[in-house]
DNA sequence: GTCTATACTCGGATAGAC
DNA sequence: GTCTATCCGAGTATAGAC
């Protein structure tokens, strides 16, 4: 059973490489059409504009974007394990999909009103555990007191960043024989280790 | 003797103010002339093109975001109140433009080929002073080892990435009444402090 | 220098044949 | 479902009066 690509994933996966490398505002349509190797008509008979085509592409990757650590947060592994391995499904995560936080955060600031619910909900759901998680530690002594909030956004921070950045520090890493790649392979014990130190009391 | 403000510094405040908001390609030049409260053809009388006034724009922003952290480094400073600094002086320099990071950040993303060069070169500059730095600092044994652009890019996600990901926060941050400018002001110590903790031998 | 009016181009969308 | 041809609006740019 071979698998059948039909016409309609066709257009999807090219409307998500030309969206997610441009921008809904940068993106034409007929670059969409070239891309998935049909006429420019179809794209309108499956999805009609091109607002309702990106809106799909939008929501289905918010959906990847939305951090699905809460398993392991509520799981019973020691605490700075969960973190390491928080770090390391992040980093995961975006390794295969590098474009997705740019994409995200660039079609949020350019368009306040729209879809910022999805995301923003979500992220403030794995927060509330985290913070809960945090707090707990600290009462019970076992790592020093900083703000959760800020906790949670420096190890986001420095997970997304470099895929953020990265067309800033290609050229850079280049001229030293360094590659993105290892970088990134890099970067998940740079990290834990990083934000673990930073709590040991 | 009053500040006169030319037509021409008029046109390139509202340009900034919508190119920096909305990108390239989702700015309209009509958007620019309401904002100047001028006439559209005025634009291009004093401008030629879009791709003109942009690239006068950007240019500018790329100077402003460009670390101005080299004093910093080669001062005569303790080590760990050199780092102290160079995160309260970027954080400072984007709290004063907030959309510049996201601003530049992603028109490298959308035009890979434009003007990656002079962030990414200024960035470079700045990172082969800050690496002698800690290496300098690892063969005296002041501080733990680790890779100097591992770290580099810590610095620059952790004081970057709040402006980056706002959008996304907003929300949260307004339900638990807590206000963006409060978790910046917090931000320098938090961040400074963390870096600091995990470089202590 | 600043305006109004208008030309031109690009890109999204539709009609209609097959 | 898929195509070709075409329309139409939006948005950039220019002409020309003042």
């Amino acid at each position: 059973m071979e698998t059948v690509i039909s016409t309609e994933e066709t257009i999807l996966e090219a409307a998500r490489k030309v969206f997610m490398q441009k921008g809904f505002a940068a993106s034409r349509m007929c670059d969409i059409a070239k891309t998935a190797r049909i006429n420019q008509a179809l794209l309108h008979y499956y999805f009609r504009t091109k607002d309702k085509l990106f809106a799909m592409i939008f929501d289905q990757e918010s959906q990847k974007f939305q951090s699905n650590i809460i398993s392991i947060l509520t799981s019973d592994l020691p605490f700075f394990e969960k973190l390491r391995r928080m770090v390391e499904a992040e980093i995961k995560k975006m390794r295969s999909a590098p474009y997705l936080p740019m994409f995200i955060l660039n079609e949020m600031h350019s368009n306040p009103e729209r879809q910022c619910a999805g995301p923003s909900e979500s992220h403030a759901r794995v927060y509330r555990v985290f913070r809960d998680l945090v707090e707990k530690e600290q009462a019970a002594g076992n790592i020093l007191t900083v703000c959760p909030r800020q906790l949670f956004l420096s190890i986001m921070g420095l997970t997304m960043f470099p895929f953020l950045a990265q067309p800033m520090y290609q050229a850079a890493l280049e001229a030293e024989h360094e590659s993105f790649e290892q970088l990134i392979d890099d970067r998940v014990a740079h990290v834990s280790n990083m934000i673990i130190r930073s709590l040991e009391v």
